[in-house]
DNA sequence: TATGAATGAGACTTCATTCAT
DNA sequence: TATGAATGAAGTCTCATTCAT
């Protein structure tokens, strides 16, 4: 599956990426602030710095501006997940090295990751599966990461459960984003990955006093 | 913090149950269908059953009936949670219980929980306290239910553990909605609960052949 | 083949018929005055009397209008054509008395036929087939009435000759009116329905002389 | 009344024909599919192989274009119903040749005669009279002829049936186009030309029977 | 209490025209 | 002379909300 063409009027490939990437930026500060729907095509155009018509050369319709924010996050998040993944060589500890990466990143780009989290569901039942594909690329990647431990011996686990954990760790992620409003008023990020990953390995019932749980820690906003 | 009240031009306090009713019902099936902002005050009303007069009648603004919506479904979840969570007794098989309790419901509300889920972000800042803290609620009772486990002796948790925990159960039930297009192709929903719950408890480094995973018994839909 | 439907969101009939009746007017006016396409709905509802939203409420596309328009106008030239052209018995005289009604009722609806003239052609594929339909109906009453001059015997034509005839009354008719910036200047209404019915009965070849042209009985405007 | 002046920013005349060559071509294809305002500016300069930026660099408004147009159509009619007029020599039969001649042209160039005629009302205030001052040119033409004839004792008419007759001829002629949905369905070219030359000639009372009507003659398309 | 016609602000999008390169 | 990116006025249409009946 090829990344989805959004048609653009004007030639000049460079011209193009410049352009959308103003307007994404744009974009990106208004979604934040009032939601793909409540957002107009002229705030977009304005917030990226070019009139209505200049927009309207570098997309088609109004969700393709959508399209673009949810593209360009994912590559991102993704980019800077794969960064992190990379490298890892199959053991335990790097996985735990991974998770630390990804929750940091989704921290760094809360608002980014709330945007593309709240409003894929907006996008066209054309434009979606492009989307949703990433995202389980994404999830792969942890997956592939467990599945090193496991050759590796360092883990026991059924493939079922190999899938499961990647995703469980991809949406804890997320949920440090989606459910800032409370998570964020009870812990900092570092006791959040502290606990998060200490229960995905000992569990619940082995999971007592395992780590000494720093309650000062917590950093300031 | 008592019940967003809004504002209705009806007395009857009956009747203005019973429209809100209709029109909640209506509504529901909508927005699933399209979404709030695609969806029209007029068609509403449709499918209410009643003229577009007669909705205002009972409402004052469209986020009203996002309002009404939301509010009612979060009630409907949150009262059968209530019934499968009350009669615990702190035990850890209880708990199992609690949590598969969730889960199914979860899985029979799917469309109710993905309204919920995608469209609370359109309430205005203003409903939007009273819609979380019901959230956080539902959270309490995990957390109460684990809580009692620990007092019991039966787990030894932190208190931010059992927050956590609590907060992970809630979100892992979620996911099962809004994670449908890609876990419910992996996993019936009994495996699904079977596989959660096992890593709730052992963690990955003690999952290995807990439990027997079951490949056959993914219930068709 | 029934009149092409065009919807409305109001349902009352009568008052759908009476919205229409004051859109067709306007747009009318402002038809002749500037054409369809540089005319805006917005000067549409003005001319009629309502506001764009309620223009809307009863047809569905700024096309609509235009149809509504050029069916109306069809209606009326055909009904006024059928009323002279009904009683008539089949005799040459009775023919000529035809023509002259149906040049008195395009001279006196000029601006209407103008306009549909001009403006059929911007009806979509859709909606030209109703409005072609009605143009060969009035065409047809001129090819009936001159068959039934053949059927007493008092011409002696093909029927190839018939509908040619037809034809040729049909579009001397409507030249009135749309070459009007010549031919008004030449002659009186009078004097061109004289000039056409001679020519149209005894042809160049005879016709010298056969009625005295009278050039001081123009019309004035 | 001389040739309305379109302004050019390039000073190369001949470049200026040539472009203006290129752009009449272009657009007079875009107009017969879409009419003149479903065209934008941007397909006539793609059609006619140059940019929009050089569009403008030959014309003032997108109006110069259906300007020249009209008057590119008009000068190839008239240039060749000159042709065929020309030499006529003032019997019958010449003009009988001349009709024949004319009525070929226009089914030629029927697109063409088309477009002209639907959109010469598009033009504005300024441009029309010299569009239609050549329209009067080539009625004038057959005036002249038919008053050959007449001064050659062919035909005894007075001068408002000349000029009746022309004016006639002329939109007999346009017909075969504007009509061409009915007409070029119920007969030939040939036929057509055969029909209306008799019916002119005879008129109706005298018509029966003068030419033997041929209809296994149809060409086929 | 119920209805549904009326309203008009405002949304998205197009396109003729300009002008710096 | 040729280009095409930029502009923004203006067009069509929608829809939440009101109010007379």
């Amino acid at each position: 599956m090829k990344k989805r063409q959004v048609q653009a009027s004007v030639k000049d490939e460079r011209l193009v990426k410049k352009r959308r990437d103003q307007m994404i930026k744009g974009a990106v500060t208004l979604f934040i602030q009032k939601g793909f729907h409540r957002t107009t095509t002229r705030e977009i155009a304005k917030a990226a710095g070019f009139s209505i018509g200049t927009l309207y050369e570098y997309i088609r319709t109004k969700e393709d501006v959508l399209y673009l924010v949810c593209d360009s996050i994912y590559d991102q998040v993704r980019e800077r997940l794969y960064e992190g993944l990379d490298t890892k060589k199959g053991t335990i500890e790097s996985l735990k090295q991974g998770i630390s990466d990804y929750f940091k990143v989704v921290d760094e780009m809360q608002d980014e990751v709330l945007v593309m989290y709240q409003e894929v569901k907006s996008l066209s039942k054309d434009a979606l599966p492009y989307v949703l594909k990433k995202e389980l690329e994404m999830v792969a990647m942890f997956e592939h990461v467990v599945t090193l431990c496991v050759e590796n011996g360092e883990l026991d686990l059924a493939m079922e459960e190999v899938k499961m954990i990647a995703h469980n760790i991809f949406v804890q992620g997320q949920m440090w984003a989606f459910r800032r409003w409370t998570l964020q008023k009870m812990y900092s990020l570092e006791q959040y990955i502290q606990l998060q990953t200490e229960l995905l390995f000992q569990g619940i019932q082995g999971s007592a006093s395992a780590v000494e749980f720093q309650p000062d820690s917590r950093s300031q906003k």
